[in-house]
DNA sequence: CGCAAGGCTATTGTTGACAATTTTATGATG
DNA sequence: CATCATAAAATTGTCAACAATAGCCTTGCG
């Protein structure tokens, strides 16, 4: 049996950063199932890495919060659970609520610039796949993302890009999320990209944070 | 010349964990100067360990954010900014916030006892070192900490008080945070307690929010 | 039949050595 | 004297082997 090839990233970067890339790609789509343990000589032989190499990647994983270590026993990958989700969305609503009104305070030109132009991509590649879900596809994403980045606070884009958002992907694409009506998400983008155009950071927190809270009360419903 | 011995800590643990707990007492209190290179033989042959399980702990230093590394090059410790301290209480101010009013909406019994007594602690303590600061030791912090392990809510908990509390004490440590008068921070702390205990969320989160921003404040002022 | 004790097996913990790369030192040349 | 090329040294990247531990399987006893 071959060893399987890692995922085609800069060669550049060093095979623990290779390994904790690819395997927190699988953690969060699911092809390493969540709550499953992890098995270094297994994972090793797999990505033709020695186990050291992968140790590595596994120390930062559990960082990042995708798996749980103990002691002699080895890893496991965290359990999906309704309190964890709903814990997340009530940080999120705290984080990017904050991150739309240093937005509309720090307002650039070009971020407004850009935050319209991917407004209007979303809404074409909407209106191509008619009624389908906006949300699905990495469209959602983009959307918070950009928000996050045009905060100006480092500390925190790194905590919602580089930590939180891959737990929420993971939720996704596990639990398979809500997705809110197009129309309305659509729409409600919207009205925050206005706010922080009119450099409005009061009213771009309120919505955002009642965006949020929106999706939270609708993972809540589904879940009951 | 022997090898320095390893902070005590329960030898269950595994040398990486040992080693990267004492590490960020080292970096956090600034005996690992804020911005110097780690020398991984240095590092390794200073605690009696081999460079590998060295490396496993230097992995979780960056997660944490108190390293920077660079493929080829080595790892450094972060450098501390004015800018890397003002995002930092902007964060916190959102997130402590948010565990405020949580903490009041779950507000129990022995929680609010436990902080009543802490605070009781901490105004024996500040009467018998009349006058001298309330915050420098971990008073401070452990008001902090307890209103947050409150909150209920895990994620929180993590982010605060596994990441974001080692860049405040760093930066309390190396760049000798302002010490707001003992008396002021003393009757803000108990009137955050009153609020919590009463159950109102709304004015917990603004009086906590507050008390952070007029430290924030605070240290601008002290920078310019 | 249930259960405890002890040994076997597979996994994790830890190390030292080798390979690849960067940095430093050296020296030749304009 | 500055600068560039080259060689040497030190540092990081990676690996495979050994040691220690936990989980299991068998075996013996009540």
């Amino acid at each position: 049996m071959q060893g399987e090839t890692l995922q085609p990233l800069e060669p550049s970067l060093s095979l623990p950063e290779r390994l904790f890339v690819t395997l927190r790609g699988e953690i969060v789509e699911g092809r390493i199932p969540a709550g499953s343990k992890i098995s270094e000589p297994e994972l090793a032989r797999r990505f033709n890495a020695s186990r050291g190499s992968l140790r590595e990647a596994l120390m930062r994983l559990e960082s990042l919060g995708l798996l749980e270590r103990r002691v002699n026993v080895g890893a496991r990958v965290v359990d999906l659970t309704e309190r964890g989700l709903l814990d997340l969305y009530e940080v999120r609503e705290a984080l990017e609520g904050m991150a739309c009104r240093l937005a509309a305070q720090h307002r650039s030109d070009e971020d407004i610039t850009e935050l319209w132009q991917m407004l209007g991509r979303h809404e074409q590649q909407e209106e191509l796949q008619a009624g389908r879900a906006y949300f699905q596809p990495e469209g959602d994403f983009d959307f918070h993302f950009r928000i996050v980045q045009a905060s100006n606070n480092d500390l925190l884009i790194d905590t919602l890009c580089n930590r939180l958002y891959y737990r929420v992907r993971m939720y996704r694409y596990q639990l398979g999320m809500p997705s809110p009506r197009a129309q309305r998400a659509f729409r409600e983008h919207s009205h925050i990209i206005e706010a922080i155009e009119m450099g409005d950071g009061e009213l771009a927190e309120l919505l955002m944070r009642r965006h949020i809270r929106a999706s939270r009360q609708n993972i809540e419903k589904k879940l009951r």
